[in-house]
DNA sequence: AATGGGACCTGCGCGC
DNA sequence: TGCGCGCAGGTCCCAT
């Protein structure tokens, strides 16, 4: 599932491979996955239109237009950008200038691509909190300190940090030796600057590894992210803790599959 | 107000 | 072998 690693490891191979090239021509197989405009519209306001500038917000791709437009992308769980694609299987397919294909794969068709004239103003984009590279350890305390919520779910909520998932809440935890059970407010100083470091250092890692392939993340270029042989807890229910060897643990928490080792997080 | 659960959706893995 | 069920999770929405 896409995370903030892997939404950044593909904006900067789409800064690459795209920018600057002209959308030519906008195929839509599959118009469900076209939230924002309508489908004509969508079309309409691509087709011709340059790519000016690509950015992230927490798991949100943005392509910024030279018609002052935007084309957002959340891949959701099962989304896939790639790049050079055939145009065909995908679920919409962008021609660029240079005559190759932009394609965009779903499979639960979860995902959701808008085309908007001011993405700032997205509900969702607006309602997110800062990212973890974005908070000082001071701040994090102090907005721990106010929720009485679970840890792990508070983690994944985007309205308070924006960016991390079910996994990097796993693993993030699982490096702070945290329970994911605990209340966000029962962390003290020393827990919740930890907590953050091993988000930043979890996140970080990821970005350089190119993201984890569990489901259907690939990069651009189709090829699977490096990341999920470093992974400590996620998927590994039973299997020894790489610390202690006590079994993984897997619990739900939030409606959420949880791992953790029970031995190594207090 | 904050939390929990279901809906959305499809493919896969499991058990019988 | 084949079928049906449960599960996977990001976000929204509704109920409590």
């Amino acid at each position: 599932m896409p995370e903030l690693p892997e939404v950044e490891t593909i904006a900067r191979e789409l800064k690459k491979s795209v920018l600057g090239k002209k959308i030519t021509e906008v195929c839509v197989h599959v118009p469900v996955v076209i939230r924002q405009p309508s489908v004509e519209q969508f079309k309409k306001g691509l087709t011709g239109a340059t790519i000016k500038n690509i950015l992230r917000k927490a798991k949100v791709l943005i392509l910024e237009l030279s018609n002052g437009k935007a084309l957002t992308i959340h891949l959701k769980m099962t989304g896939q950008l790639v790049y050079p694609g055939n145009g065909k299987t995908s679920r919409v397919s962008f021609r660029l200038s240079d005559g190759k294909y932009l394609d965009f794969f779903d499979q639960r068709l979860f995902a959701d691509l808008r085309l908007l004239d001011d993405w700032r103003q997205l509900p969702f984009i607006r309602g997110l909190g800062p990212e973890p590279f974005d908070i000082t350890t001071e701040w994090f305390f102090q907005m721990l300190s106010k929720k009485k919520a679970k840890i792990k779910p508070l983690l994944m909520d985007q309205t308070f940090i924006s960016g991390v998932g079910n996994l990097y809440a796993a693993e993030a935890l699982f490096r702070a030796k945290i329970d994911p059970q605990r209340s966000a407010s029962s962390l003290s100083d020393k827990e919740s600057a930890l907590l953050l470091k091993e988000t930043q250092a979890t996140l970080r890692e990821a970005i350089v590894h190119k993201g984890s392939s569990v489901d259907n993340y690939v990069q651009l270029t189709g090829l699977p992210g490096g990341y999920v042989k470093y992974h400590k807890v996620y998927d590994r229910e039973g299997k020894p803790c790489i610390m202690c060897k006590t079994p993984v643990k897997r619990i739900v928490l939030g409606g959420r599959g949880t791992y953790f080792c029970p031995k190594c997080q207090r």
